[in-house]
DNA sequence: TACCAGGTCCTCG
DNA sequence: CGAGGACATGGT
């Protein structure tokens, strides 16, 4: 079985699932240009959702939106100690307070503010640039460029890599996980987003630890997966 | 009560 | 490099 036929099971069995999960969002409708007021608030989702459930986010943002913050010139010279309290719900909301004003104060001063700006350039290159941001990583990076930015890239996360567990795939870096879906799947953003989501879907519905996990947690048991 | 959640950074060998 | 620890809140 291939990735396509994979992903064709999945989506057979969970539906269209309409990701980036903002309000706007219309599940299995792929092609509707965001605003960059949406497409901030994925990045800001983006970063939020680091490590963490994205209900938590959900609270968050809706108190960034309450507050007006959820811009990045507001963002930036926000008092931090009134955006920490905002994402308090988020977790690591120092750290994430930060990420954001790095972000935004970024976004600003090299583009306007203006994130479809940014991503005029090609797609490695906005993604070499996000990564030398402090904060954001390869899975951060790459959600913003495929979910706000419409680019082909696919995002690999912890789900990713227990779905390729499953069928006895095991690999090392993100680049390579990365590399692996990109070798094998026709190049279309709908579905990598698409994907991705349903990837989540089902990582949600075997809420059960993989070996792979079980090498890199030593202090844990891995759990034996219930078929 | 512990463990987990759509990671990333820093430090140390 | 790569492992190990820190970061933090909310749900089960």
């Amino acid at each position: 079985m291939n990735l396509l036929s994979r992903y064709m099971k999945l989506l057979r069995h969970y539906g269209p699932q309409g990701w980036w999960p903002t309000p706007y969002y219309r599940p299995g409708v792929y092609s509707r240009r965001f605003s960059e007021r949406e497409r901030f608030e994925i990045c800001v989702g983006a970063i939020l959702t680091q490590n963490t459930a994205w209900k938590n986010v959900e609270k968050a943002i809706k108190c960034l939106k309450a507050a007006k913050l959820l811009n990045a010139r507001a963002i930036a010279v926000s008092p931090l100690a009134k955006l920490q309290s905002c994402i308090r719900s988020s977790g690591y909301y120092k750290q994430k307070a930060k990420k954001l004003k790095i972000f935004s104060k970024w976004l600003i001063e090299k583009y306007g503010g203006n994130f479809a700006r940014f991503c005029r350039r090609s797609t490695l290159v906005c993604r070499q640039k996000l990564l030398s941001l402090w904060g954001i990583g390869p899975e951060t990076a790459d959600s913003m460029l495929l979910f706000a930015g419409h680019k082909p890239i696919f995002v690999i996360d912890a789900y990713t890599r227990r779905f390729l567990a499953e069928y006895g795939v095991r690999l090392g870096t993100y680049d390579e996980y990365q590399k692996y879906f990109m070798d094998k799947l026709p190049k279309s953003v709908s579905m990598y987003k698409e994907y991705h989501a349903l990837i989540v879907a089902w990582g949600k519905d075997h809420k059960t630890r993989d070996v792979s996990e079980e090498a890199s947690h030593k202090g844990t048991h891995g759990l034996v997966r219930a078929k």
